[in-house]
RNA sequence: GGGAGCAUAGCUCAGUUGGUUCAGAGCAUCUGCCUUACAAGCAGAGGGUCCGCGGUUCGAGCCCGUGUGCUCCCACCA
């Protein structure tokens, strides 16, 4: 059949995805094999592919792809989480967009729309996956809600109770006003805003016409102030300790108190505290026995629940439900009524958001669930350990030092979230707010009799927490639940696939996932959870921009990937992506995957040609002993070059190079296999090719295919089937791949020494100008050592377009000069065109001697004076000095050899 | 405030233990070519004070110090 013009990308595409499933070549069970296990990164359910996406999964397909080739039981686990925070935002947007409040829905009610949103959205994500042709076993898709997974986070949870590492508190916790939940330190993102430092003055309560001037960026929180600090040790300040002020507004008198926590540069050197509002305040607040006086309720607006006490006035009750931000400007308005501001300063500050909804974090006191980090830590050393000796092994290394830093200072982890979409903490509360923890509502009775010694009183009825638990609570058992190891412990799956191989993430979840995977990997199953952690960095886009939304910066994968191909749009990302750098992503990087493809295309193309026009009786002898034929050094030369560079790739796929073992098998195709071995073996036009040649075209092409095929699945399986009719079950998805074998580096000389003689012998010809059809009369090669021509004198004639070939030891007058490597090239011309163009090339070509000649006198001027020096011959190693001397000799030689030409002109 | 990383051609980046002609690759640019696989191509060419300064060394893109400029992480000085 006639193949196209160019690589048809879309039918390739669902033809052999279709078909690599059909097979089920991607499914995976154990066997005596060694295994090669990656779990995906669970996205968000409700997400959609994106840049980040492509680049991690397209990386993780590299390596599993590689590893089944290299007859390894690959198992690539799929899955979604989720993300409860970020999946029920979306749910009560949708929810909001069709008139339903959340508020109005019972808990059932809302998980009812939540799971229909999610079996509607939450396949898309997978099948994009599919179009960029992921090798997932999707037999074994999972997702951190599925029945058997939930359990298990319960499990885990009621576990890590018992043992005493989870806790319930009343602590300071960030909370989202926006999303109203908790959230841990890790979700909050820390943003420089400008914002204003006000100095607000607080009359003595004494002494009216004194004032203590407080600076604050938070003047909606002045309500709320149960105390003023200064620092013991400051002048200014010292006798006012013990004597009390009047809180502007609420009119609240409180004492001025001193701590050594106070920075007396800052500001007027007086911190206002407010314990409930701020962390450090609320330890002051704790350590003084002050009051938390809490102003603001859980959407961030007033509330003066607290205050009722001191019988509010009508202003203060006037705030009531007023958002913080309209609060900040009307407490400022008022209290600049009274008189009390005293300047109003600019300000660059730090202001914790909420990293999903974006909201401007609280400090609020709440009862929370926890996790004694520290505690866990020291049950599990080894999380630290195992990373620092390289056990588990991080790509690139410098990820170890925030790694160690984080565990280091590690702090308590809030767990529970005030949503509904999520695992339900598994406590049981009577009306007393008395607790146990258990999976099942019988199970937490017959707990509370044990513990309380009587039945739960209002009928033997507890309530549920109503709080799920972190979405990062169920993804840290990713590694093992895929394989039921937690909630079927010891079973054929987890114990063959676990530890994992390689775990491909971003560096911004290290903290989030990586890090808890591991504690996780140690308290459960004793063991690592991955080998190999390979740190890819962020997407951006050519200016450096991160990729958003927001920006509109970021392009829609599946656009591309119908424009250029998958393999196209896989080799653009792959190829400009340094190991764990972030990467400069330009569209332009498609066009030269495209390019590419279709290079390979006609190379396919060319060889193709060759099939029905093969002639037998060959004398090809590429291996043993016997010295190959003269014609056939060119298959004699790729052999070996192919095996040089497939130990190369080799050792960058150990190093993951993933970049730099594309650019490596790019070149080997393009230049080696495409410029210069199909060159040198192509037939005359409507000749013949030698069948034995062409077979070993067809295996070296078949073997290229394979090394590129993780890179780009689609176009090297169907040029696979292309080079020769297969047999059913002969695909290269599932083909081994063969190791390198040794190589000769002589061979592999004599083939760079060829291809210098060609370049040399094309730059006369194209100085000179001549046309392909105008011949090259004579080559005469200056040489010491004429029998390395033996292999390559035929091709070497054929590609310079010459009729003969001459070797001689004396310049040879009236030619061009070509220097080639440690010869010298002379190139005698005779055709119609030279006469009236000689005296033209000739004065070129002199002037290009020239240039060649100074050249090399300045290098050899400098290599003489390296070696004129005596501490450089005393200390440098002998073998440098050596190569020092052979640069001065070549270089010699050199210049005698143009000197003479020169002459000669 | 603490820590980490980066700085090499117009752009994106390689450059391993300090020593082969080491100053590289790809892209972009320029010059020739529609040569019977490929113009999404072929054959060539130009382009760099290896961020500045100082040091170690026979020898530094590479090691040390220092300055500058970027990036990231950690840390809620109100």
């Amino acid at each position: 059949m006639e193949l196209s013009k160019n690589f048809e990308h879309k039918a390739s595409e669902e033809k052999w995805y279709g078909y690599w499933n059909e097979k089920k070549y991607f499914h995976s069970t154990p066997d005596g094999r060694e295994p090669y296990t990656v779990v995906i990164p669970p996205p968000n359910v409700t997400g959609v592919l994106h840049m980040g996406h492509c680049l991690n999964n397209t990386i993780q397909d590299i390596l599993v792809r590689r590893a089944r080739m290299m007859g390894k039981n690959a198992c690539w686990v799929p899955g979604t989480d989720h993300a409860s925070i970020a999946t029920e935002a979306k749910v009560v947007q949708m929810l909001r967009e069709k008139g339903i409040q959340k508020a109005s829905l019972s808990r059932d009610e809302f998980l009812g729309y939540a799971w229909e949103w999610k079996e509607k959205y939450g396949g898309i994500i997978l099948q994009q996956l599919k179009k960029l042709g992921c090798s997932l076993d999707w037999g074994r898709t999972s997702f951190t809600m599925d029945e058997d997974y939930y359990k298990s986070v319960i499990k885990v949870f009621i576990d890590l109770h018992e043992k005493g590492i989870i806790y319930r508190g009343l602590r300071m916790v960030n909370w989202d006003p926006v999303g109203k939940t908790a959230l841990s330190d890790e979700e909050v993102i820390f943003k420089e805003i400008d914002s204003k430092l006000y100095y607000v003055k607080y009359p003595l309560a004494d002494d009216g016409s004194k004032f203590m001037t407080v600076a604050t960026t938070r003047p909606e929180t002045i309500l709320g102030d149960v105390a003023i600090c200064v620092h013991p040790a400051d002048e200014r300040y010292k006798a006012w300790i013990g004597k009390e002020v009047i809180v502007p507004i609420i009119n609240r008198r409180i004492p001025i108190i001193a701590d050594e926590y106070v920075d007396a540069e800052f500001g007027t050197g007086a911190l206002k505290i407010t314990p409930a509002h701020d962390k450090n305040d609320n330890e002051l607040g704790r350590k003084h026995n002050l009051k938390a006086l809490n102003t603001l309720d859980e959407e961030g607006r007033f509330t003066s629940v607290d205050l009722t006490d001191e019988n509010p006035s009508e202003l203060v009750l006037s705030y009531n439900k007023v958002d913080r931000f309209e609060l900040r400007k009307k407490i400022v308005d008022d209290i600049a009524q009274l008189n009390q501001i005293e300047k109003i300063e600019d300000y660059k500050g730090q202001v914790g958001t909420s990293e999903r909804t974006g909201a401007v974090i609280e400090s609020r006191l709440s009862l929370q669930w926890f996790m004694n980090m520290k505690e866990f830590l020291n049950r599990n050393p080894e999380t630290l350990r195992s990373v620092m000796n390289d056990e588990i092994k991080f790509h690139p290394e410098k990820t170890k030092n925030t790694y160690s830093h984080w565990l280091t200072n590690i702090k308590d982890w809030c767990i529970s979230r005030q949503l509904w979409w999520g695992q339900q903490i598994p406590a049981w509360y009577d009306a007393e707010g008395n607790y146990v923890v258990a999976a099942t509502h019988d199970e937490a009775v017959k707990q509370y009799k044990a513990k309380y010694g009587q039945q739960p009183p209002n009928n033997g009825q507890l309530s549920q927490d109503e709080d799920c638990l972190d979405t990062w609570f169920s993804s840290w058992l990713w590694p093992m639940e895929v394989f039921k190891g937690i909630s079927n412990p010891g079973n054929k799956d987890v114990e063959y696939y676990y530890p994992t191989s390689t775990l491909v993430t971003g560096q911004d979840i290290i903290f989030f996932w990586v890090a808890r995977m591991i504690m996780a990997g140690y308290e459960y199953k004793q063991e690592l959870p991955f080998k190999d952690v390979y740190f890819t960095g962020m997407v951006r886009d050519k200016l450096g921009r991160k990729m958003s939304k927001q920006l509109g910066n970021s392009p829609d994968l599946l656009e591309l990937i119908d424009k250029y191909g998958a393999d196209a749009v896989r080799f653009g990302i792959m190829f400009s992506s340094p190991a764990g750098n972030d990467l400069m992503w330009d569209e332009g990087s498609n066009d030269q995957g495209r390019n590419f493809n279709n290079k390979i295309w006609n190379a396919l193309k060319l060889v193709k040609m060759w099939e029905g026009k093969q002639v037998t009786g060959s004398t090809l002898q590429v291996t043993g002993n016997k010295q190959p034929e003269t014609e056939n050094f060119a298959v004699l030369w790729f052999e070996n070059r192919l095996n040089e560079v497939k130990a190369e790739v080799e050792q960058q796929f150990k190093e993951f190079r993933l970049s730099e073992a594309l650019k490596t098998i790019y070149s080997l195709i393009w230049d080696d296999f495409c410029s210069w071995y199909l060159e040198w073996v192509k037939p005359g036009f409507e000749q013949p090719i030698d069948a034995a040649v062409y077979e070993k075209t067809v295996d070296f092409f078949e073997e290229l295919m394979q090394m590129l095929h993780p890179f780009t699945p689609f176009i090297t399986e169907e040029i696979y089937h292309e080079l020769r009719v297969r047999k059913e079950g002969d695909d290269i998805t599932i083909k081994t791949m063969k190791t390198s074998k040794s190589f000769d580096e002589k061979i592999l000389k004599r083939g760079a020494q060829l291809k210098q003689d060609i370049t040399a012998g094309r730059d006369v010809r194209a100085n000179q100008q001549l046309k392909k059809s105008e011949k090259i009369d004579t080559l005469f090669i200056k040489t010491e050592d004429k029998d390395q021509y033996n292999l390559t004198s035929t091709i070497l004639l054929q590609q310079t377009g010459s009729l003969e070939i001459h070797f001689t030891e004396d310049p040879v007058p009236n030619t061009f000069v070509g220097p080639s490597g440690s010869t010298m090239f002379y190139v005698a011309i005779k055709t119609n065109s030279t006469e009236k163009e000689s005296s033209e090339g000739l004065i070129k070509q002199k002037k290009r001697l020239q240039e060649e000649l100074d050249y090399l006198k300045g290098f050899l001027s400098s290599v003489e004076k390296k070696l004129g020096n005596e501490r450089f011959v005393q200390n440098a190693k002998q073998e440098v000095i050596d190569i020092e001397r052979k640069k001065k000799a070549d270089a010699e030689a050199k210049i005698r050899a143009i000197e003479e030409s020169l002459a000669s002109l």
